[in-house]
DNA sequence: TGCATCTGATACATTTGTGTATCGAAACAA
DNA sequence: TTGTTTCGATACACAAATGTATCAGATGCA
């Protein structure tokens, strides 16, 4: 074993870093992933190249850094919300939809897709997502259950499966609703249909 | 006005085309849109960009083209369904989304997200996105209504919000079939949940 | 068959993007 | 302060992609 270089990492240098990945956000989201150039990165956050370099060893790096942040991120919201989830579970499910989703819905939208092709091209990255979205659901998956105990009630449909259908039922929702907004505003689809798929029952 | 330069298109011109196209979906399915050079297309479809430029006049009215193409494809494909419609309304609507996917479900949903993401970032192929999309829902919503009164049940939901919600879920699915085939292959939360939102009254 | 047109390959010029090397300036420790 | 380290800008070399011009051969028509 080697010892590190043990470098230490500046103030500047970390805000830095956050500038180039918020950079990145909103380029990679308005040009994709490959269409993104580097340069375009460091315009937006005000650098040129140099800082990029210096902080990441090339664009790949950072796409992984930044699809990371927001996995992470995610987690941490979903644990804020079931640490005092509310007893109905369709209320409970609504409030942990509303944490998947934060922001602007175009930039988010934009970005998970791009992640989501990402990850089906690029099995480490794939392997990663699948991760993250299992301790996800797993989570969801107790709280659920929990409340459901709580309350001496009981779903005709897997918690699981629940819960995949809401993932993938926001995920194409917010397409259309990004697509169509005055058609269809945001969250309409999702209101509408959740309850239905959850009757609780005593 | 004035009249159109008339070009006759030689059988050979149209197969080159065809070849194009079916070698950029292949390329913008790996590698993404902006990611498939003019040049990977070609080498795809065993030809030089020589060819390419003689059938297209960037790589923009190729894609153009490509999703077009899909796109139509897709309408003709419901229309077949839908000229020898099933009673049940449940099989009718497996009917219909079987035909919104065919092929291999990779090379399907990768094109299809690309469709989307360029629609988001390209108002005037937005446009052209939705206009076909209504047109498919109309299509939908009618044959729907026409089953119920010749069975004589009705549903207790917006047939318009029953297509859109198995358009998102459809997507959605798919994203997380392809992402874990293992964990939940192909098809398996739509026909969970289709039955589940559709429950016919009499 | 012979002629006119069309098609796609090749070569070139230009643009765009990447990554590295260097160095002045900013940040921090003493 | 002063000395030392770290940061990020600039300049350069190289690679990749685009689009145009040209032309030989294929194709279709008379």
């Amino acid at each position: 074993m080697t010892t590190e270089p043990e470098r230490r990492v500046t103030r500047r240098r970390s805000e830095t870093r956050a500038r180039l990945l918020a950079g990145a956000r909103e380029v990679i989201a308005e040009q994709g992933v490959h269409g993104a150039s580097v340069e375009d990165i460091c315009d937006r956050a005000g650098f040129t190249r140099g800082a990029f370099y210096s902080n990441f060893s090339d664009k790949d790096e950072l796409v992984l850094a930044l699809f990371a942040d927001d996995r992470a991120a995610l987690l941490d919201r979903l644990r804020a919300v079931l640490a005092s989830p509310p007893d109905d579970v369709v209320e409970l499910m609504s409030a942990v939809m509303d944490q998947i989703e934060v922001g602007d819905p175009h930039l988010w939208f934009l970005t998970r897709t791009e992640m989501t092709l990402h990850a089906l091209r690029t099995p480490v990255v794939a392997a990663a997502l699948v991760a993250d979205r299992a301790a996800f659901r797993a989570a969801v998956v107790d709280a659920v259950d929990d409340a459901l105990v709580r309350t001496g009630r009981s779903l005709d449909l897997s918690v699981d499966v629940l819960v995949r259908t809401v993932e993938a039922l926001h995920d194409g929702a917010t397409a259309q609703s990004l697509l169509e907004p005055r058609a269809l505003p945001d969250g309409t689809l999702q209101r509408q249909v959740l309850p239905r798929l959850m009757k609780p029952t005593r």
